[in-house]
DNA sequence: ATAGTTGTAGAACAGGCGTTCTCTATGTCC
DNA sequence: GGACATAGAGAACGCCTGTTCTACAACTAT
């Protein structure tokens, strides 16, 4: 006769305080918790008992162990999602205001700039990123709003169809559009598809850099 | 005479490839590096080079140390920044069809259905979160493109000039608008100034939530 | 009753790991 | 040259920490 076997990923009071105390330690701290810490964290008798039950946390899978390493205690859940990138604001773009190109070598982690926390399927990866915060409503045909932020991947030339930030030279002018080179000029198509396209001489738009991804908060 | 203090927050390439490799480390095993992890991955001669180098990280602000604790070394950013929060998405909206009302058991952790990973900027702390992804052009009114995610808080009731998600119950449609009650009446403004609002009597509209955010995902 | 499983206790071992002390080499400023 | 700050090398000390071994109680299945 087959036995029935409790699958079970379910925690005693126990395990799910040492869960508890594993993840809160590591928010304070910033690092894991030793088996004492979490002896002493949980009120458990001894390391014995400790070691025992997070072997069981991580055959089900809520922690991974490795093995004769001190505080060799990950989760599996903030190990696979990549942590967010800070990206720096590094201006604002509005009509009739030039965009301060980033300089490398300014805002790392240490640069006091504003940054903003970005998921990283925004960024797929790529470090050359920064932020632009929109003023003004001049950005509406593209869908993009007063407040706004705007990612940016920094590029020297894009492909017919991205959504660049382009710098007009003559107009003085930056705004957001969809890039077309058509021979000698080039056609800047709104994301709003009633809106009307822009042509301008390829040697009157610079490129500032490739829009990936818009933020928006509201309320 | 008084002596010119240089104030760098430049590092020497030792000191950067220590960096690097304590993200690296951190970003493969989940847990810090000890001082001898990073004494062989540097090509180190000393332990006391690392140290004396990490003590001159931790005072630029790279990296944060806690003495005397093993693999004591968290990393400020990743540290400050709350852990980015998984935000379900629950379903699609579309003009001419329904929103599912969020099932708040279903949508934890275990679920599989698919979820964003949200900058806690934009949730402020609100856990009552969760996501649409936009089918479709008819929100361009909205400055909503298609293929956006919207976040939505779970309300019952909004105050004017939220922007909400609303289900017309006549016209069997789903869109999202700034609401305004005004008496029996309700108006419902574009985000878009240059839009006309709609007007519906008060019972035919039915609040499904509150936007509280928009992310983009361009190319 | 007996054997097996699960959960808990306590202690000891051995290596991991941060710290610190001494020594050396290289510049810089006067 | 001499004083001083910076940077590195090597080794030793001693606590920290994961691991493991033994023992014990409670429960279950046969």
């Amino acid at each position: 006769m087959s036995r029935i076997v409790r699958r079970t990923v379910e925690l005693s009071d126990r395990q799910r305080c040492m869960m508890d105390y594993i993840t809160a330690f590591w928010r304070d701290c910033g690092y894991p918790p030793s088996i004492r810490d979490i002896v002493s964290g949980c009120s458990l008798s001894s390391t014995s008992v400790a070691d025992y039950n997070l072997k069981i946390l991580e055959r089900k899978g809520y922690i991974r162990r490795h093995r004769e390493v001190s505080r060799g205690i990950s989760l599996p859940h903030l190990l696979s999602a990549d942590h967010p990138r800070q990206v720096p604001v590094i201006g604002v773009i509005a009509a009739g205001q030039p965009i301060p190109v980033p300089d490398s070598d300014l805002w790392d982690a240490t640069s006091g700039a504003e940054t903003v926390e970005v998921p990283d399927s925004l960024m797929k990866g790529h470090s050359d990123v920064y932020a632009l915060r929109v003023k003004g409503n001049s950005m509406t045909d593209a869908l993009i709003n007063d407040g706004d932020i705007v990612l940016m991947r920094h590029v020297n030339s894009v492909d017919n169809g991205d959504m660049a930030a382009v710098w007009l030279r003559d107009e003085k002018e930056a705004t957001l559009k969809k890039f077309y080179a058509e021979g000698a000029r080039v056609r800047l198509q709104p994301a709003n598809s009633a809106m009307q396209p822009i042509y301008a001489p390829a040697e009157n738009v610079e490129i500032q850099g490739r829009v990936i991804g818009v933020i928006r908060r509201i309320g």
